[in-house]
DNA sequence: AAACTATCTGTACGAATGTCCAGTAATCTA
DNA sequence: TAGATTACTGGACATTCGTACAGATAGTTT
């Protein structure tokens, strides 16, 4: 058995170890504050170790946008769990994710789109991005009912987040709800069809 | 007169090409490449000629960050010229902006994207950063005569440009009017008063 | 127990980097 | 013309970087 191995498992664990010792690095200094160094001691580990697990060190940086964008899809599966069970709504759900993305997980916000952005130069990570992104999209789409209105409504609440980080600003969750449920008033007014039907992906930008 | 003196306004000209070398840099190889010898290579300089206009290479990224806010602002400012002869609606002004900053601009965008995202770890870079943000929203308060219209307009704005870098995504031009037509049509309507009363500007987030 | 394998580490090396400094050349001032 | 000022340069130095590699350690298999 290849999963009970207890080097395997040891090994998976300081590998995820290395991983989130990275986000911190990233959060505190910035992407060009990562070395093999400076995750190591972080991580608490030789140096050596981050080059055994991860060959270079694009491939630790990718990992990590990996890592990231993994627990933020397992965060929306929750999110689409409660709306399921009904009485939540798109700008509950729009609404808490943004105060936590701007409070509490602002850290690991912050270091997720600086991947984010070292991303458009570096095609072989562009296949994590869009699944992220669809999945958010698809999320917004199954309140909204259109594809149009869900990526707009994304990139409107993207560029929220965005803009407050560059700008070091701290909105209070009222500020932060009250220009979700703006946005959303609109684009829910301006549905087509509630019901979710099985939508025809356009490939088309 | 120190304007004439010749030797200063050369050693300006020269400045100005290594901050333009610069942009040019970060726009081919992210923020990470930024040296002195690859900005000196690409202006054509010495290499020692950098550390001469610029003591540290802090100092010449958040010059870098100036110019492009400097451009930025003075883009805006003839779109405002443009926009007080009449004739020309604010969602005329955001498409050809967002068609510009993603089309024949998107190398400078991203660079300046990527400094303002450096931003956040640099106090000292803060000012440019609301300077350029407040003049931008000035502008749409111009049109919507609503401050937090206006803050919400360049907020989904923001966030469909740099969505659309992170996702390497080039879309056409009626996809940027769709989106700020639609997105302007709401607050449009939303509008309290549309006489440019003098604003008073609140503090708050 | 013995052979094997996966994880981990100390150490080293060439390359690249930021920054300094002693000069040189061009221009201005008096 | 003589001196002062400004722009610019080649070269150097200490430091840090990515990465490789031989060996050590510990768990697994036979």
């Amino acid at each position: 058995m290849i999963a009970t191995d207890g080097r395997r498992v040891r090994g998976e664990a300081s590998r995820q170890a290395i991983l989130d010792a990275a986000v911190r690095v990233i959060a505190a200094g910035g992407l060009s504050s990562v070395t093999h160094r400076t995750v190591a001691a972080e991580a608490g580990v030789s140096t050596a170790s981050t080059t055994y697990h991860f060959a270079t060190l694009d491939d630790l940086l990718q990992a990590t946008l990996s890592s990231l964008s993994a627990t933020g899809v397992a965060r929306l599966a929750q999110a689409v769990e409660l709306s399921e069970s009904g009485a939540f709504t798109l700008a509950d759900a729009a609404t808490t994710f943004l105060i936590e993305e701007l409070g509490p997980n602002r850290d690991a916000f912050i270091a997720n789109l600086e991947l984010q952005f070292a991303s458009v130069r570096r095609p072989a990570w562009s296949t994590v991005m869009t699944n992220t992104y669809d999945g958010f999209v698809e999320l917004i789409e199954h309140y909204v009912g259109d594809e149009h209105a869900a990526r707009a409504i994304f990139s409107a609440a993207f560029g929220f987040a965005v803009h407050h980080v560059i700008q070091d600003s701290h909105p209070t969750d009222a500020t932060c709800r009250r220009f979700v449920e703006d946005l959303v008033a609109h684009y829910d007014v301006a549905k087509p069809n509630r019901s979710r039907s099985r939508r025809t992906r356009s490939s088309k930008r």
